[in-house]
DNA sequence: CAGTATCCTTAGGGATACTG
DNA sequence: CAGTATCCCTAAGGATACTG
């Protein structure tokens, strides 16, 4: 055996892997989503997200690519699609929420400012008929 | 009040906040490093990540003013520095070891190649001392 | 409705060389 | 030993327009 260091290496690690798969810009955002509404469709994540299609497309490609979420077109005039959470999906939910609610209790420790939608969403904060206007799901 | 729905503004939420401050690339593994080794030193870091001398720079400053990290430099000759976790970064912990547990666990189920020096350090695979010849810490 | 297709910008990281 | 200083590259995302 020689001296030199077996090297490490990141594209086979763990959490390499769920920083592409999860922990994108906006997936978790999109899995908490899917999560308080069940089923989803297209639309309605346009509707307070600030994303544009062409990235929401790319993302839940992605994780219907990558088993946590499934999609499932129905042939109505227009054709809708539905996504829902696989159990893989749901199975990351407990985690995102523990991620949550360790960066709003750092956040309020530094006093930075929290947005008021996503914590109504996290049951942070009380929710406003008019704030949640379009909260993800069902008007 | 009008129809205009409220905007999710992402650059104060907590999830991007947490993407920020520790899902860089790096920062799970300088964490975890340090959480195995109490007190931790500039060049050990180096001797087994893949990691360029800037980019841990950068790393271990982000950490620091972030809160998560102390440095210590003590005026030997040459002067070391030493950085340890504080207390808000020993409160991330469990989620790191919660993200890889999941992570693991997702990539067996897809067959993924894990690599086994990640593995060592989380204690998912036994310590082989050729290949754990400079396990982070003390040589 | 649920996407494609283009084009562009930027943050994070990699390579290499140099310093008190 | 513990960094700086440059330069470069790429992946993820943003803006805008178009389609069956």
């Amino acid at each position: 055996m020689d001296e030199e260091n077996m090297v490490f290496d990141i594209e086979h690690d763990p959490y390499n892997y769920v920083r592409g798969v999860v922990f994108s810009r906006w997936k978790p955002f999109i899995l908490h989503a899917m999560d308080t509404d069940e089923v989803t469709n297209f639309s309605r994540f346009c509707k307070q997200l600030p994303i544009t299609q062409k990235v929401l497309t790319q993302n839940l490609k992605a994780l219907e690519q990558d088993g946590l979420i499934s999609r499932t077109v129905i042939p109505d005039t227009p054709p809708r699609t539905e996504y829902r959470l696989t159990d893989r999906g749901k199975s990351i939910i407990p985690l995102l929420h523990a991620v949550y609610d360790w960066g709003w209790h750092v956040m309020k420790e530094e006093n930075l400012p929290i947005d008021a939608l996503g914590e109504m969403w996290h049951g942070y904060r009380e929710k406003e008929d008019d704030v949640m206007y379009h909260p993800f799901g069902n008007k």
